[in-house]
DNA sequence: TTATCTTTGTGAAATAAGTAACAATTAAAT
DNA sequence: ATTTAATTGTTACTTATTTCACAAAGATAA
């Protein structure tokens, strides 16, 4: 762990942090703008980044992948695995869970929860509860972590009892309000007005 | 539709319109400290991005609710509808379907598409179609936006296919880089840059 | 050996995004 | 009729984020 790093930097370091694991192996080493291609970014921003962790390349091969991951995890990670939990999320979180398998992450999906009456696990090793044994569950997990992405209609009151339950953050995909206490971190993504935007910024019958 | 307004903005005023869809229809008017808490933002940002859109309210009422939620669609719609297709993405798109029925947006889901060989339609009056028929069914319906929530290992193909018909925009949360030309509108959303970042931001042994 | 070229690391500059502050306005209370 | 109180509209300010631009370093080629 390192002091305060901007929270776009944090992001942007884990998502280095990917695309480098996903790279070839045989190479070692990557330069500035070979990354920044990779994420439609500056190389500048890049430089300035790794700057920020202490991280500093070779002049002319570049930065070294191994040790940059290495020194990724130290910077973001921390030392104990972090536990999350999904509520409602079913594809979604099948596109992303093959990462969390992965002995690079300290973050592990602990449980899901669905809806239906009786619902069937998603992913091999995780189980899966209906709504109605989260608090149970996360309490004797020690989840901290959690994404909901449930109906409006349901989405206030599992809030609520995740919370209570005891999570430390949570990832909102549900665009309805949560009122939570300030020391829990609350990112709400709303696609429909991720939508609506790309909506706006593709149309061609702009003026007014 | 207006002059070219900043994306956040944008963003930020299909956020408005969603809250007051849903709020009480008793009230008539509604301050902008009351709409800032609901998006937990500042107020002045508010009354900032409505002066943009040249919308004024009332010094004492506040701002007209429905006259605003008329003004944000004059402003951020097309005049047209225009047609979205999901790609393996189950349980968010339901989670966010209501809302595309409501006769206050213009976007409007033309098809799903999944990988299993025959899927079935999760949502009452759209089409679930094999990936296999992509090309056919975006270029016959005329979508022009589209959400990619696949594993690793398709969604290259995918989008390039989608790229090929003729889509507009591409919501992409698939982790995986989108080669595009420059009028296509890409936006990324990792959801595990994004837990990680929350990771970071939600535990304690932060001194390095 | 010398010149050329490429890339890092980083201060400075530029841009974008968000917040504060307050005059102007006017309803409601006195 | 006068005061009080609240809220908008807007300018100015602050902070955050991104990009530029270039010296320093050193490999490679001439």
């Amino acid at each position: 762990m390192i002091k305060d790093l901007p929270p776009n930097t944090v992001e942007r370091l884990s998502l280095y942090r990917r695309r480098l694991l996903n790279y070839p192996t045989t190479t070692e080493y990557i330069h500035s703008h070979q990354l920044a291609h990779l994420l439609k970014i500056n190389p500048a921003h890049i430089r300035r980044d790794l700057m920020l962790i202490n991280f500093t390349g070779d002049v002319h091969r570049g930065y070294n992948i191994p040790d940059l991951i290495v020194r990724i995890g130290e910077v973001i990670d921390s030392k104990r695995k972090r536990k999350i939990c999904f509520v409602g999320i079913g594809d979604l979180g099948r596109a992303v869970a093959e990462y969390f398998n992965s002995k690079e992450t300290k973050l592990e999906i602990a449980a899901t929860f669905r809806i239906e009456k009786e619902p069937k696990s998603q992913f091999p090793d995780v189980s899966c509860y209906n709504i109605s044994r989260m608090k149970e569950i996360i309490k004797k997990e020690h989840i901290e972590l959690c994404v909901i992405a449930v109906p409006r209609s349901y989405a206030k009151s599992i809030s609520k009892t995740v919370i209570d339950s005891g999570v430390r953050g949570i990832l909102n995909f549900s665009s309805v309000y949560i009122d939570a206490p300030d020391d829990i971190y609350i990112e709400d993504y709303d696609m429909i007005s991720k939508l609506e935007k790309m909506a706006y910024f593709t149309h061609e019958d702009k003026p007014e």
